[in-house]
DNA sequence: ATTAGACCCTGATCGC
DNA sequence: TGCGATCAGGGTCTAA
């Protein structure tokens, strides 16, 4: 979203082209005409989803699903597979949103519903934002209680808190030194007071970074992130735990790979 | 009410 | 080199 606003605030969209017939969703009626002509008036971000709200009052939602990235093109370059919608801005250049998967998500959200809070279906049970004043080792503790779902599922659920993913929770459950099969409800309160700084400072560490770049991601200039270079646990398996040596660990929970340290996570 | 599993889709990589 | 199995920054739906 950072690297999306020098390129997208206060342009205009001079042509919006659909080459997908659908993303995870059909493009919702009249896209592009929708959007053409309108202006960017701000851009905002709540949970994954990137908002870009136009001076006709619709706000367009975004979600980049697995393998989707936002990237700046020349007016010119080849169009690559992949390539599923283009928009070009009235300096000249494009934003493209390229995406393998198509598990990305593009809707309208209709004029008038802009911060509201039912402005969408898929904000509606969205938590609290980790970097936000709500989260506190007090509502974590309030929210956990009685679960017997494991800290990484739970952590995870976008319901609980918004816009943790697979490897920021790994990374996260790693620094509170807790163990991701622990159940939510059994975490010690001195583990739990841990864990929401520990949230914060990976996010913001990565945020730093330019966040992180496996295979698809780039940054809406076409740079890498590397927040991947300062992974403790993620995708390290049974290389030495940075604190102790010790091999790292990999294991499925709920059909993911979750990386910890036997030995500095035990409980 | 909670929780695990299947599924959406394409491409890279690994083991044989 | 070729081929199937497995895995990948996410989220939703179904069925125990």
């Amino acid at each position: 979203m950072r690297g999306l606003v020098p390129l997208l605030l206060n342009r205009t969209l001079v042509k919006v082209t659909v080459r997908a017939k659908q993303l995870r969703f059909p493009f919702p009626a009249n896209f592009a005409e929708r959007l053409t002509w309108r202006t960017v008036i701000s851009i905002n971000r709540r949970a994954k989803y990137i908002l870009l709200t136009l001076d006709s009052g619709e706000t367009l939602l975004l979600h980049l699903g697995m393998s989707g990235r936002l990237v700046k093109t020349g007016h010119d370059d080849p169009i690559k597979a992949h390539d599923h919608v283009i928009f070009e801005t009235d300096r000249g250049d494009q934003v493209r949103f390229h995406d393998p998967r198509r598990f990305g998500i593009m809707d309208i959200v209709p004029k008038g519903k802009a911060g509201d809070t039912a402005m969408h279906k898929l904000l509606d049970n969205i938590g609290p934002e980790p970097l936000g004043p709500e989260l506190t080792a007090t509502y974590l503790q309030q929210k956990l209680a009685g679960k017997s779902a494991s800290i990484k599922t739970l952590l995870l659920d976008q319901r609980l808190i918004a816009g943790l993913g697979n490897i920021y929770v790994s990374e996260a459950l790693f620094r509170a030194r807790i163990n991701p099969e622990a159940p939510g409800g059994k975490i010690s309160a001195q583990k739990m007071a841990a864990l929401a700084p520990a949230i914060k400072e990976v996010l913001e560490a990565a945020i730093s970074a330019g966040g992180t770049s496996m295979r698809d991601y780039v940054q809406a200039d076409g740079q890498m992130g590397n927040f991947q270079s300062q992974f403790a646990v993620y995708g390290r398996t049974d290389k030495p735990c940075p604190a102790c040596q010790t091999p790292i660990r990999r294991i499925i929970q709920a059909g993911r790979s979750t990386f910890y340290c036997p030995k500095c996570q035990k409980a």
